[in-house]
DNA sequence: TCTGGGGTCCTAGGACCC
DNA sequence: TCTGGGGTCCTAGGACCC
């Protein structure tokens, strides 16, 4: 039996969140914009059809703005996080295997089902979580998972809201409909050194030799012409591999030149990124620290310096970590200069469950710290983020970024409930 | 004035070893 | 005058995704 990928991909997921608990917003060109209200990450129907571009800078689309009295939102991303768990859990249930892809798309396996069971799987799907969640999908249906992607977009511009590219010449009907920078692993670099060699097109990339393919690109790209061929490479992922890095970064809402604001703001970026890696059950035995000035800044002498801290053994505890931030900060902290940016990375990443400690390890303490940990993790867990923290983040939070029009946490927390009257 | 955040993978080139 | 070659490992940078 030949493979048969679908993806599920939510129509301008997080634009479309927005609407679900603000329906006056339907019909509406909306934009959200990304941490810091800087540039925007989502666009309506509407919004695309203005011609606002993917990423553009919010302070450079102020006349257009007015003109089309277009509606600006921060994003919330407590509440595309929980509307997305609900999608997933929902779609899950139309496949023996389900790989959520990112937080708006899905891959099912649909291999062993006819053109007919095909067709009504994806009505079924759309119409539950249309009704259950209010969020309109669309879905794509192919032999590998590049081709499904291929059939999303094509379905996205028909009223079914599904497609299947299920014969040769459908198949090569949207190869040939689709530009080679809209392939799903074909970014700007790559399709710009395509076309130099006549790929224009995604037929032109599934005819082009693997050779010729690989001398322009890598290997990744000589995989996504034999998944256009219909050769599928990709498999589902059933199960997510454990990750290997984690970074916490933000920029900030104004410049910071202040060592105890930066030291602040990093203590909170590594609390949460220790959270995050007791969660997946991990241990961390490298961490590092950057800070820099603003890029865009006209101004000369701009500065960025990161410094890396191997510990003595791994571990998942938010106090040996801070010391290790503290410690980094210290080395590449200049007061010259004011900070518009600053994050840190876990990294060297090994189960908590393995059991490799130097010398001088004391399992007591690590012991009891952990149970520390743990009981910190359930009372914000119970009683929400932040409930309990560390001094050393400080209560001020002057780093804080720009988030001037962000819509309520709707799921998440009991005070910002929609009233319905 | 104002320009995001969080991931993964591949590759070239340097360091190191024999 | 004239100074090897090949393998492995690591890392930084660049590419991609959403």
């Amino acid at each position: 039996m030949n493979k048969i990928f679908a993806i599920v991909d939510a129509n301008n997921f997080y634009a479309s969140c927005e609407r679900v608990f603000n329906p006056a917003l339907e019909n509406k060109p909306i934009i959200i914009l990304s941490s810091n209200d800087g540039c925007v990450i989502a666009r309506s129907n509407e919004a695309k059809a203005i011609g606002i571009k993917m990423g553009e800078p919010y302070f450079k689309l102020q006349s257009l703005i007015k003109y089309h009295n277009l509606k600006v939102i921060s994003s919330n991303f407590a509440l595309y996080g929980d509307i997305s768990r609900r999608m997933m859990t929902i779609v899950e249930d139309f496949s023996p295997t389900c790989e959520i892809y990112s937080i708006d798309e899905c891959f099912l396996d649909f291999s062993n089902l006819t053109d007919e069971q095909i067709q009504s799987q994806c009505q079924c799907i759309r119409d539950r979580v249309k009704k259950w969640l209010g969020l309109p999908v669309s879905i794509g249906i192919g032999a590998t998972k590049t081709l499904a992607k291929l059939a999303v977009n094509i379905a996205k511009k028909r009223s079914e809201g599904y497609y299947h590219i299920a014969t040769e010449l459908q198949r090569l009907e949207a190869l040939k409909s689709t530009n080679i920078e809209d392939i799903w692993g074909i970014g700007a670099s790559y399709s710009n050194k395509l076309k130099a060699i006549s790929v224009i097109s995604a037929l032109d990339l599934a005819n082009c030799p693997d050779d010729h393919i690989k001398k322009q690109t890598n290997i990744l790209a000589v995989k996504t012409a034999h998944e256009l061929r219909g050769i599928s490479c990709i498999d589902l992922v059933e199960v997510a591999e454990p990750k290997q890095s984690i970074t916490v970064s933000r920029s900030f809402g104004n410049e910071i030149r202040d060592y105890q604001i930066l030291n602040q703001s990093l203590s909170f970026f590594t609390s949460t990124a220790a959270e995050k890696l007791r969660k997946s059950g991990q241990m961390a035995k490298s961490i590092s620290v950057f800070i820099r000035t603003n890029p865009f800044s006209k101004k000369p002498n701009q500065y960025g310096n990161s410094a890396n801290i191997t510990l003595n053994y791994p571990t998942d505890s938010t106090p040996i970590l801070l010391s290790a931030v503290n410690t980094a900060l210290q080395h590449i902290y200049k007061p010259d200069f004011s900070y518009k940016k600053a994050g840190i990375l876990l990294n060297d990443f090994c189960l908590k469950t393995t059991k490799a400690f130097d010398l001088f390890d004391k399992p007591q303490l690590r012991e009891e710290g952990s149970k520390l940990m743990t009981v910190i993790d359930k009372i914000n867990h119970t009683y929400g983020r932040q409930t309990v923290f560390y001094a050393s983040s400080g209560t001020a939070q002057q780093w804080l970024p720009k988030s001037s029009m962000k819509s309520a946490s709707y799921t998440s927390n009991w005070d910002e409930l929609i009233l319905a009257r």
